[in-house]
Order: C-alpha cells, then sequence, then structure tokens
DNA sequence: CTAGCCATGTAATCCGTTACATGATTGG
DNA sequence: CCAATCATGTAACGGATTACATGGCTAG
C-alpha cells in the first residue's frame, strides 16, 4: 500500500558492458576493432552494434574503468583509443569470476514448430529442410574457424579457450542438424495417415 | 545522396506478436492462459510476460486482428476473452508459412571462456561443471515431459510437433552437455604445461 | 575514380523484463 | 484463515538494432 519505494533492487544483466570490457581487457583499443572481434570471433555466440560498443565506452571512461587517449595523427582517421584502467580490470576479474546467468533464447522455428498442427506438412517440412541446411553451412563454418585456429602462432595464450567456444557452436549445430533429419521423418509418418487441419485454410 | 525519404523499409522482428496470435489460433482465450501456455509448454525456447502479452492483445483488437470479450459473471474474476478475426487468422497463417528469422542468441558462458586466458583455470572448469550439471537437469526435464506428451490422449493432434520442439531442446542441451566434458578435458591439458595469465592480478 | 575498409557517433524505435498494484475464488 | 491459482494491467527501466550522418586512406 505504501509501495513506491526506490529500491535499487539487486542490477542485473550488463552483458554487453562486460563484453566491452572483456575487450579491452584482450588489448582491443577501438569500437570499430571490438566490432570486427566480435563478428569475426565470437560470432556465433555474441553480437555487438556501435549503437551500444560507442556509449558503453564513454560510460567506462565516466565511471573510471577506462581511459580514452584521442589520437590525431595526420595522415590517419581520428581514433579513440580506450584502455583499462586498473579498477576496470578489477570489475572485469570479478565479473569473469562469477557464474555466467544464461538467457532464455528464442527459436522462431521451434515457437512455428509448436503451432505445426496448423500448417500444412509440406511447408513445414520445408523449413526442417532449410534449417536442417543452415546447421550444415554453421558445421562447416565452425570446422573451417577450427583449422585456421590451429594453424596460428601468435594466439597460443588464446587458442584452447577460442577452440572450445567454437567446438561448442559446432557441436550445437551438428545436433539440431541431426534433430532435423529426426523431424522430417516423424513428419513424414504424421503426412501418411495424417488429416492435416489446415484443409480448413 | 537523396535519401531521408520515409522508407516503411521491411518491418522486422515481430516474434511476440506473432507468438500471441498463435496462441489465440489455438483457441487460448486470456493473456494468463497464453503466460502458461509459454511457461509449461515453451519454456525451453520462448518466453512471455505479461508486460508484453496484454498490450499486443489490445493492439490485436486495434488493428482488427481480434475481438475482445469482456467477462463479468457474477462468482467469476472479470476476464476478457480474445478471439481470432478472419483477418487475425489469416495474417497468422502468412506468418507460419514464411521462413522463420533466426536470431543470434547469446550464450554467456562462452563470452567468458572467450577471455579464459585470463581466468584461472580451476574458476573457468568449476563453470563447466555447472554449466554440465545445468545441461544435465534440462535434459532430464525434456524427457520427463515427453514421457508425459506420450501419455496423454487429447492431444494428439499437437503431439508430433510438441514431441518435436521438445527433442530439439533435449538434442541441443545433450550436446552441450557432451562438449563440456570435452572442454574440461581440454582445460586439464593446459592446466599441466601451462602458464595461465591470472598470476598478474 | 571508386570500392572497400578504417573509424566514430546519434536518434528513433522497438523489444522485453521487473516491479508494482489489485483483487476474487478455491481448497486445505 | 491462508496459500495458491486465476486474472489484469501499468510504469520504469534496460537493452539492442537500425538508420542516418560523416569522412579519410588505400589499392586496384
Amino acid at each position: 500500500m505504501e509501495g513506491l519505494a526506490l529500491s535499487p533492487p539487486a542490477r542485473k544483466r550488463l552483458g554487453s558492458r562486460f563484453a566491452v570490457l572483456g575487450m579491452l581487457g584482450m588489448g582491443l583499443e577501438t569500437g570499430y576493432s571490438m566490432k570486427k572481434h566480435v563478428e569475426t570471433n565470437l560470432r556465433h555466440f555474441w553480437s555487438a552494434s556501435y549503437g551500444r560498443i560507442y556509449p558503453i565506452l564513454r560510460e567506462l571512461v565516466t565511471e573510471g574503468l577506462a581511459t580514452c587517449e584521442p589520437e590525431a595523427k595526420p595522415g590517419r582517421r581520428r581514433r579513440n583509443r580506450y584502455k583499462l584502467t586498473p579498477k576496470g580490470q578489477e570489475q572485469l576479474n570479478a565479473w569473469l569470476a562469477e557464474p555466467p546467468e544464461h538467457q532464455p533464447h528464442r527459436h522462431e522455428l521451434l515457437l512455428k514448430l509448436s503451432f505445426g498442427r496448423y500448417v500444412p506438412t509440406a511447408i513445414t517440412k520445408q523449413m526442417l529442410e532449410e534449417h536442417r541446411e543452415v546447421c550444415r553451412l554453421a558445421v562447416d563454418a565452425c570446422a573451417k574457424m577450427e583449422a585456421q585456429l590451429q594453424g596460428d602462432a601468435k594466439l597460443h595464450r588464446d587458442q584452447p579457450y577460442w577452440l572450445m567456444t567454437i567446438r561448442c557452436g559446432r557441436a550445437v549445430r551438428a545436433a539440431e542438424q541431426a534433430w532435423c533429419d529426426d523431424a522430417i521423418e516423424l513428419l513424414d509418418g504424421i503426412d501418411g495417415q495424417g488429416s492435416d487441419e489446415a484443409s480448413e485454410m
């Protein structure tokens, strides 16, 4: 009844912020290079947009977790080089040691599938086939990344960790691919004896 | 160069809206029951909050895709019963037939792992072990749901489709679980010969 | 000359959760 | 009587993408 109190009630989910902090920690200095890193190395389990990165970078400076030295060399486009402060390093370490939160993921194909009863089976089948192909390509891409990683001497410190992340992506995608085969089979089973209700459509 | 035109440039990602439309399509009539359905049946690949459901429901009515009949029976809490209009049914069918968009998912564990080089291996190992346990529990939960589904006569139309979604969840989680074993093994390999840089912490 | 990469940034908009606020009915 | 379940809704916040705006350097 009185309610309305301004409780600071356990802040949560600052993922992107710590992603940026982490990339600063690995020595990336510009917003641009962070975006690149996410796109090329983290793409199958993370994403980031400039619309978040640059504001976060400025926040970090405001809060004393990072420093920014603008670099105005002639013959170079102006750029801001960011670096972690000790305080930033500390927060990063603290976050790294905490158990990760797992945010629930949304899988639109499965959502549609849950309404599958109202859809002609041919369409559902096509969706599953397309998804299988998407998975196959993703698995291939992971295999390629893995091969590349293994032939790179400079990354030896990061290598085993990056390898793990790629293998997780590959394992998950491969499982989904296999599941598609299963699902298609199950669907063919329905199709034989089944009355699909989309006929009323 | 001319740009600046007010293009209606291909609207995207209306996932939750269509989830609601779909649930209307399967005969769910109240916001409350939709939330329940998501929580009990779709939970491992979708989520929904009242904060979205109720506003969406009102929007749908405004746009003529659904109707709302408030029901004020004595001895019953007031509730609004929503139903699809033909126009709503049409939009739902159109969406169901479209190939799903796959939004990239974020996996915080993998993000932390990508910074693993800066973390004591003991901590990383613990994270992986915890994740393995989470996966194991999820796999078990899926197995239970599957068993329940198979013993339910009323759901025979939805049954094969719901089964598919559960099996996907199970397959993915099982793959992740297996991957954890792999990753832990790889980690033990590093640990033997490895210099972890967190020593400078 | 021009495409592509380097590089930074903002504003609009959308999407989604959380917390709050309310309250009736039912079963133990 | 108390807890659970049914039931509806809003406000504040937080988070993320998209589109726009700008512009220099380099290699072909």
